[in-house]
DNA sequence: TCTGGGGTCCTAGGACCC
DNA sequence: TCTGGGGTCCTAGGACCC
């Protein structure tokens, strides 16, 4: 059994935090970032119950006094930038998995900074000193242990799971604790009297996998029983690029929906091509007032990474669904692409619908033009018509960068 | 009066191939 | 006229994560 280095550092209500330091008059008082929905609450608000993906006016019955401010999110961006680097003094073996969280093995560092407590000490006073954000951190031997032990320590603490001692920390603490468990696991494990991670490693792997599926079943007996062999890495290639838009109840009409797809696929495209990708897949999914969704997809011997023919494809994937489905109204719209893999500078004509046959190619460079123009000017500077008279969108790009993904890995 | 936006992975059925 | 098994790919849906 090898010894704890691995930490897990994790920003506390990162946006709320973020807000306060920035405004000294929001400190100590319960604020919220978002409007409609709760991005981030302080922990001020969360003494009332307010959490985040609540909705605005759920948030405000259970906290009059909740002050919602804007979203600095270049700010965030930012700051949670410094703090990264900052872990980056320590070790180069650090796997950021969001804008705001990440994981670090020092094992290769404490010949020259100390044992992994101390490293982790000193990591929260450099970024509470300097950037002015208080983070909390859990060290163990394995990821899923770092990462609980964080939850842990919350709010602005440090929790250390020492070798050895894991199942004995993991006993006591409610199975929703653990990576993989959401509401619907947590419900059926709940339902099963099974409330407690040692009461889950009390569980046979085999009824575990009977109950949630082969993989999960043996995904989370494995960590029950602190089995965690996954190393700090940095992130695997990207899988996917989407994106998504909320429309809150439109008419589902060709209008909408080629409004809606033309700006999505405007941003999807743009990744793809900023990082030098392309998909062979492109996926649909609307939803309808309800919160019933359908998914329709097509897969193409060849990528694809225009924006027209992004557009078409995904246009007409979502009006055949809605007319199968025979519904008349939506509520969101997103398309995604998958299937990636390294562009091949060689576009060949895409065999969709012959009779609109258009020349990939001739779209990949002009969309290529476009790009060039936005990187100089920025994005407002220059836009197909559709994507700058439907600037309606009611989240600000900055917000949704925040939740981007990094695509610069070699994918293929 | 009903949750934003960007992702990953798994499952199950059907088509198709050997 | 159809028995048996294995593998891959595609599609649709769902759970989960931040």
């Amino acid at each position: 059994m090898g010894p704890a280095t691995i930490l897990h550092a994790d920003l506390d209500a990162f946006y709320a935090s973020v807000e306060q330091l920035l405004d000294p008059s929001l400190r100590r008082r319960p604020i919220a970032v978002g409007g409609g929905v709760v991005l981030a609450a302080s922990y001020e608000a969360r003494a009332y119950g307010v959490r985040g993906g609540m909705s605005g006016w759920q948030a405000r019955q259970l906290c009059p006094q909740l002050r919602f401010v804007g979203g600095h999110f270049r700010d965030y961006q930012r700051l949670a930038d410094q703090v990264m680097a900052v872990l980056r003094d320590f070790t180069p073996v650090v796997e950021r998995i969001s804008v705001d969280e990440a994981f670090l093995d020092v094992r290769g560092a404490t010949h020259l900074f100390g044992p992994p407590p101390v490293i982790a000490e000193e990591i929260r006073r450099r970024v509470r000193a300097e950037i002015g954000l208080a983070v909390s951190v859990g060290v163990a031997r394995t990821k899923h242990l770092a990462k609980v032990a964080s939850q842990v320590a919350k709010p602005d603490g440090l929790v250390v799971v020492e070798s050895g001692r894991e199942r004995e920390f993991l006993a006591p603490l409610p199975v929703e604790l653990m990576w993989g468990v959401g509401p619907a696991t947590q419900a059926r494990l709940h339902a099963r009297g099974v409330r407690t991670i040692g009461e889950l490693a009390d569980v046979s792997p085999a009824a575990l996998q009977h109950l949630l599926g082969d993989a999960h079943g043996a995904q989370l007996a494995a960590l029950a029983r602190d089995h965690d062999p996954r190393p700090v890495a940095p992130r695997a290639k990207a899988r996917s690029v989407g994106a998504q838009s909320a429309l809150g109840r439109a008419p589902a009409t060709a209008e909408v929906l080629n409004d809606a797809f033309a700006r999505l696929a405007d941003r999807v495209a743009s990744r793809l091509r900023a990082a030098g990708l392309e998909g062979r897949t492109v996926s649909v999914r609307v939803r309808f007032p309800g919160l019933r969704a359908v998914t329709r997809s097509v897969t193409f011997p060849d990528a694809i990474a225009s924006t027209r023919a992004l557009t078409e494809i995904a246009a007409f994937l979502a009006a055949r669904a809605i007319e199968e489905e025979a519904e008349h109204a939506i509520t969101l719209v997103a398309v995604s692409v998958s299937h990636l893999r390294r562009d091949a500078g060689l576009q060949l004509p895409l065999p969709f619908e012959p009779r609109a046959r258009l020349d990939e190619a001739a779209r990949w460079a002009l969309d290529r033009s476009v790009d060039a123009v936005r990187e100089r000017f920025g994005r407002g500077a220059v836009g197909y018509a559709p994507v700058v008279l439907g600037a309606a969108g009611s989240v600000p790009d900055e917000f949704r960068a925040l939740a981007e993904h990094d695509l610069a890995q070699e994918a293929e």
